[in-house]
RNA sequence: CGCGGGGUGGAGCAGUCCGGUAGCUCGUCGGGCUCAUAACCCGAAGGCCGCAGGUUCAAAUCCUGCCCCCGCAACCA
């Protein structure tokens, strides 16, 4: 089914700039790329902008620490940026930051507009200020009359500001909301939004600062910056060319066809952003889907806990495709979901090195073996095996049930019903034993029907999954012996027989290693906690790469990265005495530790029970880090971690003479 | 009474709008197979669906009350 020339525009947030962006910012963007992909697969002509709000107080004061010009300081965050979204591969038309000349001459012209025609007033602002803080505060939000931040006293302060007629557009909005039932997605933040805000009344909002500079001026008056309402969400339509020379995108693609945004800016795409709109005269976005976050078993994620996940290292580690198939089927999107390092791993050694790269691998090998590595010749739909039949329905019903969730955005949901037909086609092979027919001449037709079937269905497999795995249906494609044509576009997803007569296979590497659980799950806990490549107890051999994935970057890094005197003494090192040891029950690798050392005794765990036995330990003294943050490995906590020498396969734990005490400091 | 989300076999979740066999992934146990990356396939055990009432022939699902957890104010999607 052909759609013509429809046309589809998708948006992220614009992140912004003042730090690095962790794996949240990835999943909304990965997302927005899915679905970007997608769309242009189904024949969509697609416009998928990202960029980056960069304006404010914050920057203003992060680049004056750095000692930097605020412009300096985020064009070198956002090349970083830049960076992150090329190693996601995502595939965006335009990126727009708010400091280019074509955002900033727009919205000086819609202030303006906006303005002239009475939606935006000069009043004034009163609230609490902390003066130190740079902030306002309402009355309830104090804490005992205090700045709520510091601590410290507030004053009453009132400020010239501009305002926008929020207020009179509440009824539009309820109405609107009504109307449009899928305007917000999920229903439960549209709820939300109606109770919580519509319902009360809304006030009209601040649009402009003086106590900053960075930002676009409001026309005609400098002392003013126009803040971030007005700055930041009418990138959506500045993008396009509104109020510009050309706005020949904004006539093709507005209005959009959905905002991606984090459920905690809903609030602002769903009341503040339409009401603007509303004022200048211009369509409502068609849809503002709030996804919800990736959190972490404490909480959620923040530097000073320690849990933040920067998905670069991730990509570095893992590659590509693992990091966007994790994001996109862990969790329902528009719900929160949980990271961890155990789903992560589990994931990329359940789903596509076991199922997907397996399936591939054991079929390729069948092939091989029985036909040379040309894939065979046979016909669907004729039953050749009594098994035929329910593989070639799951596969059509396949992608009836991905389409279907595509459209309503159920990535996850989507995944779950290709993995469907992976699973199917791994029982296939059990099924049909094709080892067992290879063994008789007279089941030649079987086998081939077999082969064939199997070829085609990881063929389905991969059109099907190509907007998560941007790599991995490449490659498929090369191991099939296919080029990216006929065969490999979205429509013939539901032909049973696209792979051409006398096609040979070519041979290739599992698409997925699997991964060792322990060594994986320590590594990321480290990343996670540290940043540097060290990693927590039990993580110490962490640093190793695993078998297939290019990562030389840590290493490189760590030896270049020099550290002063000062960063060596956080570290807090003592002998210790091991009291006892015991395996850890379910880990291969683990021992749990229970260390003497003098004044204390405390459980540490390691990654060394490939190298030592329990009972041999027992007495050593060894050298541990008693200032770790405590972690829980294999569900045993662990406090600290003891140190040892490894070179490849040896491991020697660093012992210390009998004579010196428990609990001496060694540095 | 600030608002919202959630409490379902060992873990993580679906099911709740539109009452009627409680489903999935992982783990555990048993079996099968050998083409395959110690992968794959089959089977089993295991849940008074947070608590207490109520409506109903029938409630995880509807109503009422209560308990507990997590977000929203802290760089953050």
């Amino acid at each position: 089914m052909s759609e013509g020339k429809k046309t589809f525009y998708i948006t992220t947030p614009i992140y912004y700039p003042s730090d690095k962006l962790h794996i949240g910012h990835a999943y909304c963007t990965v997302a927005a790329d899915v679905m970007a992909r997608y769309k242009r697969l189904r024949g969509y002509e697609v416009h998928f902008l990202t960029g980056t709000d960069e304006h404010g107080q914050k920057i203003e004061r992060k680049a004056k620490e750095a000692g930097k010009e605020p412009q300096a300081f985020v064009d070198e965050i956002v090349a970083g940026i830049r960076e992150l979204w090329r190693k996601l591969d995502i595939s965006y038309d335009d990126f727009i930051r708010t400091t280019e000349d074509r955002h900033k001459r727009a919205v000086q012209r819609i202030f303006r507009r906006l303005l002239d025609q009475g939606d935006i007033y000069k009043g004034t602002y009163e609230g609490w200020y902390c003066t130190p803080c740079e902030s306002f505060f309402l009355e309830r939000q104090l804490v005992d009359g205090k700045c709520p931040d510091c601590g410290r006293d507030v004053e009453w302060v009132r400020e010239e500001s501009y305002f926008f007629r929020l207020g009179k557009y509440a009824d539009r909005l309820l109405e609107y909301f009504e109307r449009h039932p899928e305007f917000i997605e999920p229903e439960s933040r549209r709820n939300e939004m109606i109770n919580n805000f519509l319902k009360p009344g809304l006030e009209d909002l601040a649009v402009s600062r003086t106590t900053f500079d960075w930002g676009i001026p409001v026309p005609g008056d400098p002392q003013h910056v126009i803040y971030v309402w007005i700055d930041a969400l009418s990138n959506y339509i500045t993008a396009l060319g509104y109020e510009s020379d050309d706005d020949t995108l904004y006539r093709k693609f507005w209005p959009a066809d959905v905002h991606l945004v984090g459920k905690e800016i809903v609030r602002f795409h769903t009341i503040i952003w339409p009401a603007i709109l509303m004022a200048l005269g211009v369509p409502l976005p068609k849809k503002v889907f709030g996804h919800g976050w990736f959190v972490t078993k404490e909480g959620k994620m923040s530097k000073s806990k320690g849990n933040v996940i920067d998905p670069a290292r991730l990509i570095e580690r893992y590659g590509l495709d693992p990091l966007r198939y994790f994001l996109m089927r862990e969790v329902p999107f528009g719900m929160d979901g949980t990271f961890t390092p155990e789903g992560f791993v589990e994931r990329i050694n359940y789903d596509l090195a076991n199922d997907l790269g397996n399936l591939l691998h054991r079929t390729a090998a069948m092939i091989d073996k029985y036909y040379g590595g040309e894939i065979p010749d046979f016909t669907p739909g004729s039953d050749a095996t009594p098994f035929d039949g329910d593989l070639e329905r799951t596969a059509l019903e396949t992608v009836d049930r991905v389409e279907e969730a595509m459209e309503k955005m159920e990535f996850s949901v989507a995944l779950a019903a290709i993995w469907t037909l992976v699973n199917r086609a791994n029982k296939y092979i059990d099924e049909t034993q094709p080892w067992s027919l290879a063994k008789d001449e007279a089941d030649r037709p079987k086998l081939a029907s077999v082969m064939g079937h199997l070829a085609e269905s990881i063929r389905i497999v991969s059109i099907l999954a190509r907007p998560f795995l941007v790599e991995t249906c490449k490659k498929i494609w090369h191991q099939l012996g296919l080029e990216e044509g006929p065969a490999t576009a979205w429509d013939a997803a539901r032909s049973l027989r696209a792979i051409p007569a006398g096609t040979r296979m070519r041979k290739a590497p599992p698409l997925f290693p699997r991964l060792d659980m322990e060594k994986e799950i320590a590594w990321i806990i480290g990343a996670m906690s540290g940043g540097a490549a060290k990693a927590d107890s039990g993580a110490e051999r962490a640093a190793e790469s695993p078998s297939g994935a290019a990562a030389p970057a840590d290493g490189e890094a760590a030896r270049k990265n020099e550290i002063g005197i000062d960063d060596f003494n956080r570290v807090e090192l003592r002998v210790a005495q091991v009291a006892a040891c015991e395996p850890v029950q379910g880990a291969d690798r683990l021992l749990r530790l229970e260390l003497d050392l003098g004044s204390e005794r405390r459980q540490v765990v390691s990654g060394i029970a490939q190298h030592y036995k329990p009972e041999e330990l027992i007495g050593r003294k060894v050298v541990c880090v008693t200032n770790l943050k405590p972690v829980k490995l294999r569900g045993v906590w662990s406090h600290g971690m003891i140190l040892a020498a490894s070179d490849g396969d040896r491991l020697t734990l660093v012992t210390v003479p009998d004579e010196m005490s428990n609990g001496a400091i060694v540095k």
